[in-house]
DNA sequence: CCGGGCTTCT
DNA sequence: AGAAGCC
């Protein structure tokens, strides 16, 4: 007995920079808007697209086929992570306890198949009702929605936007349309309804058995669509014949997973093997290379040659892709990353550097990373940053999650040969309880970590235990904290005592700490208080972060401190999603936001959203191409500026 | 195969 | 710790 069909719902939310910049500076709306990282366009709005901006990269070029062009700096990623974190919460509190999935900044994939499935239960045997069938939604435990509870949907209507196969007007008709996946594209359609009304974002959608699917469909009508494949896969010899006949024609790389590499591996493979295919490219971005398609690879190769090829697991987890096979789960995403990481690049010049000069980099890095961990580790720190209010000045910031490690990242060299990949040496260390002090300056903060552990790492990284260099060169530099834990840093506590880290002279005496941890079990009571070690000076506890502190105090049951220390820190997701909440459902409210980011008037959207009749659809982001006129290599418009930089570099 | 930021597999 | 994948 073969496994119930899963249904995966994938969503992408519309041109997101420009519009969450919209949503910061209204004024923007309607207007072409580029978006510019490293000086080069990062992304366009569809009025600059329809100008003949998105053709092209470089900021001078643009300007030129735009005058009117309006530039953002999106360098700073802070709004879009806001408004990223937003809309996951969101949509995670809507669909209660299935998988939600975050990819990257704008992409989401949820597992619906059981809300759809209960709602299918819940609602077979009750009475007709002339509002239509109500979809229950964020029930039992997700208190947090007091004010949600559902929406009403036709079940003879439509499916809503677009389908596959089309519908066929004349025959239309649902009684070939499974109800469950009719009710996970309505599902869909009230996500994006929310997610549009309550945040201001307008998004894309494709409802599907599984997420590469979902996603490939989802992106075949945007913005402000959505797609769904309305034949179940328990059909199953309708269903292969449709998903092939979609897949086919496709470069194999719109399959996730399908990377450069694997394709690279097969087309090399297909090459020296001359392999029978053979039609000559006539798409720009297939020029010089085979046009593979994936009705070619799955005609002329095998399932047991692509494991050869690709590995046994990953080949035939590939090879399923071309047959619309794919398994992989909806990963439920953390409510906070598991790492965070900064990272700049440097040319030529800018990566030649003595020794200091190299840690006057890595400081810079460590100050942005600081500000990065108080930003979206801090309660509260999003909305300082944001020029929201911030909490309550009264009460005490505090970390959500305590990074363990800290990791330092350098790539060396500028040479052209290297995969971009390679060349990449790290190394690791704990991470210094004291970067967790919030009243210590943040500037201090990364001056410690700098003499403990980053200087160490990059000599250990640069030097290689040879001697010291005059001139280091390196192309990137990358920090991160990984580990992110949900606790205070006990162990961390304990190095704390053991060697007290960014050397407070005075407290030189607080050495031996592990002859102050006990035997942990010598007796039975768990409430047994551990003695604090004896030669630790209890002024040196209250100047401990504040967290930390009341570990300590928790701990070892100290009890002498005029202010009590505060309770263990109760995280509470659903809370936190409310006071995220907050602050759009008044934007929404107002007349002046009553606009979708790109420019279309929100009544207007919310209409298209029920029926098929959109406005004309742009897509694929950033996938054009060009030649460089120095070196001829094809590239990607929206790295070309910073290819130009390799050249003015040999 | 350039950019910055993340995850996952080995 | 490094390679590879995705946006």
């Amino acid at each position: 007995m073969e496994p119930e069909a899963r249904i995966v719902l994938a969503f992408d939310l519309d041109n997101m920079y420009v519009a969450c910049e919209r949503l910061r500076n209204p004024s923007l709306v309607g207007k072409p808007v580029g978006v510019q990282q490293k000086g080069l366009l990062a992304t366009a709005s569809y009025e600059a697209r329809a100008l003949g901006v998105d053709k092209l990269c470089s900021l001078w070029e643009a300007k030129k086929r735009c005058p009117s062009l309006i530039l953002v700096n999106g360098e700073d990623l802070t709004l879009y992570r806001y408004y990223s974190r937003r809309v996951f919460l969101l949509v995670r509190s809507v669909l209660g306890d299935c998988p939600v999935e975050k990819l990257g900044m704008d992409e989401l994939f949820c597992d619906v198949t059981n809300l759809v499935k209960e709602h299918l239960q819940e609602t077979r045997d009750i009475s007709p009702d002339p509002r239509g069938r109500w979809f229950a939604l964020a029930r039992a435990e997700s208190g947090a929605l007091t004010d949600y509870k559902g929406f009403w949907y036709n079940p003879s209507s439509e499916c809503p936007g677009h389908t596959i196969p089309q519908y066929d007007p004349t025959v239309s008709d649902n009684a070939t349309l499974p109800e469950s996946i009719l009710a996970a594209s309505h599902l869909a359609n009230h996500i994006r309804h929310l997610v549009l009304t309550q945040i201001g974002l307008g998004s894309s959608a494709g409802i599907a058995y599984d997420k590469t699917i979902a996603k490939l469909v989802g992106n075949m009508h945007k913005p402000h669509q959505q797609t769904t494949l309305v034949v179940s896969p328990t059909a199953s010899e309708e269903y292969s014949t449709v998903v092939q006949t979609l897949l086919d024609p496709l470069n194999p790389h719109k399959l996730m997973g399908f990377g450069s590499k694997a394709l690279h591996t097969l087309r090399d493979y297909i090459s020296t093997t001359k392999y029978p295919i053979t039609s000559p490219s006539t798409k720009e971005d297939d020029r010089d290379e085979l046009a593979l398609t994936v009705g070619l690879l799955r005609s002329k190769m095998t399932a047991a040659l692509f494991g050869s090829l690709l590995g046994a697991q990953n080949g035939q987890k590939i090879w399923d892709l071309l047959e619309g096979r794919d398994n992989e789960p909806v990963k439920m995403s953390p409510e906070f990353p598991l790492t965070i990481s900064v990272e700049d690049s440097f040319d030529q010049q800018r990566g030649t550097l003595d020794w200091s000069g190299v840690l006057t980099e890595i400081e810079t890095l460590a100050n942005s990373l600081l500000r990065r961990l108080e930003i979206e580790l801090v309660d509260g720190g999003e909305l300082e940053t944001l020029g929201r209010e911030a909490v309550k000045p009264d009460r005490r910031r505090k970390w959500q999650r305590y990074p363990s490690q800290i990791r330092l990242t350098i790539r060396g060299g500028h040479s052209r040969q290297i995969a971009y990949n390679a060349n990449r040496e790290s190394r690791s260390a704990p991470l210094p309880v004291p970067v967790f002090d919030l009243d210590i300056p943040r500037t201090e903060r990364a001056q410690g970590l700098i003499r403990q552990p980053l200087a160490g790492l990059a000599k250990q990284i640069l030097d290689k235990g040879g001697e010291p260099v005059e001139k280091y060169e390196f192309s990137i530099i990358n920090i991160a904290v990984t580990n992110l834990q949900t606790t205070t840093p006990t162990k961390a506590i304990n190095a704390f005592f053991a060697a007290s880290p960014w050397d407070k002279q005075e407290n030189k005496r607080i050495r031996h700490s592990h002859e102050a941890k006990e035997p942990a079990s010598s007796n039975g009571s768990k409430r047994r208080r551990r003695t604090l070690p004896p030669d630790i000076d209890i002024n040196m506890i209250k100047e401990l972060p504040a967290d930390i502190r009341d570990e300590v105090v928790r701990e070892y049951g100290i009890i002498e401190f005029e202010e009590p220390p505060s309770k263990i820190i109760k995280r509470d997701v659903t809370e936190h999603t409310l006071e995220l909440a907050d602050d759009v459902n008044q934007a929404s409210a107002t007349p002046e936001s009553n606009t979708v980011a790109d420019g279309k008037k929100l009544s207007s959207v919310l209409e298209s959203m029920s029926d098929d009749g959109c406005w004309t659809s742009d897509d694929d982001d950033k996938k054009a191409m060009t030649p460089c006129t120095l070196c001829g290599a094809v590239i990607f418009d929206w790295s070309m500026a910073a290819h130009m930089t390799y050249h003015s570099g040999s």
